[in-house]
RNA sequence: GCCCUGGUAGCUCAGUGGCAGAGCACUCGCCUUGUAUAAAUGUUUUAAAAGAAAGCGAGUGGUCGAGGGUUCAAAUCCCUCUCAGGGCUCCA
């Protein structure tokens, strides 16, 4: 019987009884270590042990060793089906098995694996053999609690994976370090984007290069959302505790809140943007004809983020929301999301980007009519369905004041991070009082739809940067065209070229170095720059530049080279 | 916040009780100058793995993350703090 490793369930199979054999090889040399859960995950599985002291990377490679040893053996995963009893009592010496156990159903049949002489409680199914397993790593440990709830104790966690093959498995191993080279933090480091600092922990520093990504991002967002009829706006950073006892925010967020008193009194540094948007929104009366009230603001928030969870660009504790709020009505949420989630998929398409898509529905503890509720729920699969694009259903996974879609980008190692949502919300209209006047000259309360795009401006560059490999296209790239002379007698034409690619608002370097060519030419490549041109004697007589194309050199008129800069860019807007 | 692993020159890192180190970068001097990387090819090796990486020479560069302790002696051992990286429900 052979594993069809493209088959999720097969896989997870395999994986599965790895993680049996990985706590048998654990309990050989740890005998007192508590086996408590092993499940397969997206690539490969782990085990979550109870023990006095944690593994160290030595053990890793002794168990490791161990595990190999098993799996040559070829034991046989045998399954046996007992009942409660039985199981409690092969069990007792492991709290967390019983509570497993007592929290099955009981018309749930029982059942435990054996491999060799190891015995777990298990669901299955597992593979015939151990010996399938060819190939074994151990990756890292760490700590987990206990069904992930912080209250519970700190368990020991090896995480692993393993394949049919030798080879498959030294695949996986380049995978992994070819996503290092791209990792941001170390990216942004070599092409000297930005930096962090100890002194102001989860917040970047971002140097002369990463800010004209920057900028260039927010030039195509600014254009894209004036096309879409969006007005910006610029709110404060430090508002008074009033405001966010009233949003909500003062009960409901405050642990990731920051504070300062003035003159004596409580302020909060903004964690969301919204409450600013309903002072202006409540800045004056009105009326339904200005509705939908698409309101944008590229703010600055600062969350508290636990120290643990801090991770380069992509989660930070200051970042910066490419946010808007669109006040409008009942009768224009279907537009509005559909108008949002096209904004979305636009701009992802324009770098090609992997997403999927999660929608969230009503949670328990909601508020608003259950026709509200089903309205806008429809409204946002209607907006998705429309559009073609796929999505997750989260049932009840929404916030208390609306449901809410998310969009998840996946990074070189495979993490997947939230950036654009678009979340209704009927509370905060009601707690801020807002309202139009209607055609009926009576008063309405409007929805406000929640939405970003980057989601974080932080959190997107760190992405793009890992995207692209730090390779970036033209017209985000912040090292456009490095101009490099042959010798000192071409400075001046070489001068020249640079003069005109920077009047043309290009991003040129000239690299007047005293070293040779060639190392011109590494430096420059290790810094990705888009166009790395020589000029020597050929170029300054014929007044042309040599630009490197699909590994040939070609030369071409400095004005077409020019106008195929441009091209390159205007083919982008 | 909790667990693990780290913090040594601008960068990458070696040094694990007994003199603070290497490569790259940087500065200066000399000599020069036409395309790197990857891929392909292919060399040594049983294999793992290593290698074809940027002209030559000299120089600059350090409170060894911070503070405290142990010791004749601490980058090295111990404690506290700090910053960073990985992980902290994909659930028998």
């Amino acid at each position: 019987m052979t594993i069809d490793f493209n088959n999720k369930e097969e896989r997870e199979k395999f994986w599965h009884s790895s993680a049996h054999l990985l706590a048998s090889a654990v309990l050989k040399i740890f005998p007192n270590a508590k086996p408590t859960i092993g499940p397969p995950i997206e690539e490969g599985f782990y085990y979550d042990f109870d023990i006095d002291k944690p593994f160290t990377p030595e053990d890793l490679e002794k168990i490791e060793e161990k595990m190999k040893e098993l799996a040559k053996k070829n034991d046989r995963f045998e399954r046996k089906e007992i009942t409660r009893e039985e199981a409690l009592e092969l069990f007792k010496s492991n709290p967390y098995k019983i509570e497993l156990i007592k929290e099955l159903p009981s018309e749930e049949k029982i059942s435990i694996y054996k491999t060799g002489d190891f015995i777990d409680l298990c669901r299955g199914p597992h593979i015939d053999y151990t010996s399938k397993i060819k190939a074994i790593k151990l990756l890292k440990v760490s700590g987990a609690y206990w069904r992930g709830d912080e209250k519970n104790k700190m368990l020991q966690r090896i995480y692993g994976i393993t394949f049919p093959s030798k080879d498959m498995l030294d695949d996986y191993l380049n995978k992994i370090e070819e996503a290092k080279k791209r990792n941001h933090i170390k990216l942004g480091k070599e092409l000297d984007l930005f930096s962090m600092q100890e002194e102001a922990p989860g917040v970047a520093f971002f140097h002369p290069k990463g800010v004209v990504i920057w900028n260039s991002l927010m030039e195509f967002w600014r254009r894209e959302h004036f096309k879409r009829g969006y007005v910006e706006v610029i709110t404060p950073i430090i508002l008074k505790k009033t405001l966010w006892i009233k949003s909500g925010h003062w009960d409901h967020y405050k642990e990731n809140m920051y504070f300062t008193k003035i003159d004596n009194e409580d302020y909060a540094i903004k964690p969301m943007n919204c409450p600013g948007h309903i002072l202006i929104y409540k800045s004056k009366r009105r009326s339904y004809k200005e509705l939908p009230l698409r309101m944008a603001e590229v703010g600055t928030v600062h969350r508290h983020e636990l120290s643990g969870v801090l991770n380069g660009l992509l989660r930070v504790r200051k970042f910066t929301q490419d946010d808007a709020h669109i006040f409008c009505t009942e009768d224009q949420i279907e537009q509005e999301v559909k108008g949002v989630i096209d904004l979305i998929d636009f701009v992802y398409k324009k770098f090609n980007f992997d997403y999927h898509v999660e929608l969230s529905t009503r949670p328990k503890n909601s508020m608003g009519s259950d026709e509200i509720w089903e309205k806008a729920t429809s409204s946002l699969k209607k907006a998705l369905d429309s559009l073609g694009i796929k999505y997750k259903i989260n049932e009840g996974e929404g916030a208390f004041y609306g449901p809410k879609i998310d969009f998840h980008i996946r990074d070189s190692l495979g993490r997947t991070w939230q950036c654009a949502t678009v979340q209704l919300d009927f509370l905060m209209p009601l707690n801020f009082e807002l309202f139009y006047i209607g055609k009926d000259d009576k008063p309405h309360t409007p929805v406000m739809i929640h939405r970003v795009v980057f989601g974080s401006i932080e959190r997107f560059i760190g992405i793009l940067i890992e995207h692209y490999g730090g390779r970036f296209p033209l017209w985000l790239s912040p090292n456009q065209v490095m101009i490099i002379p042959i010798s000192e007698e071409f400075y001046d034409y070489s001068l020249d070229i640079y003069n005109k690619l920077l009047s043309n608002y290009f991003r040129v370097e000239l690299d007047l170095r005293k070293e040779t060519v060639a190392a011109k030419v590494r430096d420059a490549e290790l810094q990705k720059f888009n166009y790395i041109i020589a000029i020597g004697k050929k170029e300054l007589e014929n007044k042309t530049v040599t630009i490197r194309q699909n590994n040939k050199l070609i030369q071409l008129p400095f004005e077409d080279f020019i106008n195929k800069l441009k091209g390159e860019i205007q083919e982008f807007k």
